[in-house]
DNA sequence: CACTATAAGTCAGCCTTGTTGACATTCCAA
DNA sequence: TTGGAATGTCAACAAGGCTGACTTATAGTG
């Protein structure tokens, strides 16, 4: 069932970072990584009654504004009932508006309002401090490192809808 | 606020890769990967009734058999209410056992049942498979990058609890 | 035009997993 | 021996996922 513990008997080239072991301490890095990943919004969302839910919306709205619903579905990977119920919160208090398509009226499109563009930065400072800290300790080629495996590790759909952002983006 | 933005400017090394864009590609990719990094075991822990709650006590309660319920608590960073009610399950569907403590009976020992071994077993073998992909297709320097930028990112305390499982566990 | 497909929103109800508060048991030290 | 601290358990509740069924509005097509 695993091929782990013969990794390093094959072949000319070092596989021992393909042992079973190895890839549990991968395993658990991750675990451990992404809650300190989380933790910072997180502590500013217990504060006002949002969760991790209206974050993630929030911060796909911000990168790619005039997204539609379908859309942002798609990208969140969440139901339609899950997603509005926490876009009708954000549209109630004020922090996304919701714009009729011009070509398609079936469409609506995402922005942010001003506060809403407010808590994104909020939100955004917090998480990026940390990335930021965490780069350059590490330095630069362990960041290209990283982020090599963590495309590798994306189901094929996202690493499309991943590269999608990183285009539009830069 | 944010300080990125004029990351390139400073001193002799190019600090470009310490960019509020890349920071926010290093966000997304962190999201997209986690995504990916639990979508294996949530698949076959969606046909039982079990969450992903249940597979990170089974997993840790296998990698430091014999673990008290406090010392879980502070690996997994829930409340004892929410670990209990996994535990519950767990140890009524006969996964799990809890052993009273011999030098100080108000501690429970956890350990493995051979059918919870064989579901651990499971689980950590789609887990793998996918992390071994990854791992194979980066490379070992992407690799080693990986888990130096992970380790990085890390709460001080689960850096602490990370490193004492690594020294236990090769 | 009539029909079908698509985009979005809604209601009802379920499950997991997080939370806080109250409580029982056990240990240890004053 | 008694009172505080530590360990674990139970009850009740909220957030945020999920499915399924349905409505409304609009697009596109035969």
């Amino acid at each position: 069932m695993s091929d782990g513990a013969r990794a390093g008997t094959s072949s000319g080239e070092s596989l021992l970072y393909l042992t079973d072991e190895q890839l549990r301490q991968g395993i658990e890095a991750m675990f451990f990584a992404y809650r300190g990943f989380t933790a910072d919004p997180d502590r500013i969302l217990g504060d006002m009654s949002y969760g991790r839910a209206h974050h993630r919306a929030i911060h796909f709205i911000n990168r790619a504004p005039g997204t539609t619903v379908n859309n942002l579905l798609n990208i969140l990977g969440v139901t339609k009932q899950s997603l509005n119920r926490v876009l009708r919160t954000l549209i109630a208090d004020g922090l996304v508006e919701s714009r009729v398509g011009k070509t398609d009226k079936r469409e609506r499109h995402l922005h942010l309002t001003d506060k809403g563009r407010a808590l994104e930065g909020t939100l955004s400072d917090a998480q990026r401090a940390r990335m930021r800290a965490a780069f350059r300790e590490a330095g630069p080629e362990a960041v290209s490192g990283f982020r090599t495996v963590l495309e590798a590790m994306m189901d094929p759909e996202m690493r499309r809808a991943y590269a999608k952002l990183r285009e539009s983006g830069a």
